[in-house]
DNA sequence: CAGTGGTCTAGACCACAGC
DNA sequence: CTGTGGTCTAGACCACTGC
């Protein structure tokens, strides 16, 4: 089984990159002395150097060359969900609460609506072997004759529950990462003290032209979560 | 100016896709059929799904077809280098204290190395407005005949630091992330008291045999300090 | 002007799914 | 067997770059 010419010019190229043989800035030979070179058509060539370029290896500007890239050392993926982000997952979810609420300024503000539109909130807490380890508030935009159900608030994914209706993939998602020292409910509700910090991380939905529809906030005790990311 | 063909049938299935007109799992009309339908070769058709896939909307199974994919909620892209991601970058960075140390044994553990070998650690404090925002460990494997200049350690990347000799593009990074209650030196080196928690970000360095060689700490002041992501 | 990358074609052969 | 996606070719035309 050998592999095709097009991935083995990739590997060929990365070597080349990885080895120091080819450094940040210089030019990679052109696509019609490639083809010569490793003896194939001209679309071949291109072909891999498009997954280079998607790799982030190499960039191409028309009417001169390819270029091998500076790899870019602060872009980061993270696996981020609230119920299996923690250390073990957590394995239960309990709803602590939902009502209909009148957003104050600040939440007016971050979903970007006026503050005689109602919100539903739903408090949450999540367990690890019967220890609270999270709790979690989700705001979203309260619309008449989309009724939201318990279960639905117990058992979907967040962005199930706001964009009921509308195509999964009209939704975008922000994060934002911080670190508190927990207020008094908090300390209560997860059984803590001062020795433990909480790692809140907020999540907002956006629909297709970036209008908030959803607003979540979890507060994990700092004990039982390890964020993860990951270069490339 | 018109688009090309390719990026016209990418947009022409995002939009299915958007509205809800292609559902997760939903079948893409086969290659041939669409080069008929956009009454294009099957080269250009095929052009335009390999970049939905390349962007996660589509999957292909050889012999059967093409289909929509169920969009990926957990995965975020976050930005993160500890100069720059404060609210506001941070302006000065003050070496504290650099020295070649022996591992302890969680060290060790963490950089994969017996506790013979020597390490050097550089203690630096960033600040912001005069403020001191975080404070940082830097831990390299120490080689003989690589000898670290305190220019370096000031004005160089981590990575650069790290990797000299070698290839930058050679070099994975891993992050973890936490919350912690200060202890008591950080808390004297950052002015705070126990009602500010820290953000810990820990980065290791890993060469192309996973081998660590080199593991950066930060603290920062949580109200000085958020992380920001984005999925897709 | 010659060389480069970007787009596109009209074929071809293959391995694989499913009937 | 037919239909599918995966690979590959040998051309073509274009817009752009730099001389």
């Amino acid at each position: 089984m050998t592999k095709p010419v097009y991935l083995q010019l990739v590997e060929s190229i990365k070597n080349k990159v990885h080895s120091g043989d080819l450094k940040p800035g210089d030019a990679i030979d052109s696509e019609h002395t490639l083809s010569k070179e490793f003896g194939v058509s001209r679309m071949t060539v291109r072909k891999g150097l498009i997954m280079l370029a998607n790799q982030g290896y190499i960039y191409s500007v028309p009417g001169k060359g390819s270029y091998v890239r500076k790899p870019d050392y602060t872009r980061f993926v993270i696996s981020y969900d609230e119920m299996s982000c923690v250390i073990n997952e957590a394995d239960k979810s309990e709803l602590h609460d939902v009502k209909i609420i009148v957003p104050d300024e600040k939440l007016a503000g971050s979903l970007q609506i006026s503050r005689n539109k109602k919100v539903i909130l739903a408090k949450r807490i999540y367990y690890n072997n019967g220890v609270p380890i999270a709790y979690d508030l989700k705001y979203m935009l309260y619309h008449e004759g989309l009724p939201v159900v318990e279960s639905e608030i117990m058992n979907a994914t967040f962005p199930d529950m706001v964009a009921k209706g509308t195509s999964p993939f009209a939704i975008k998602k922000e994060l934002v990462i911080c670190a508190q020292a927990p207020a008094e409910e908090i300390k209560l509700l997860l059984g803590i003290n001062e020795d433990t910090a909480v790692l809140v991380v907020q999540q907002k939905l956006l629909n297709t032209e970036n209008k908030p529809i959803g607003l979540g906030i979890t507060y994990f005790r700092s004990d039982y979560i390890r964020l993860r990311g990951i270069n490339r």
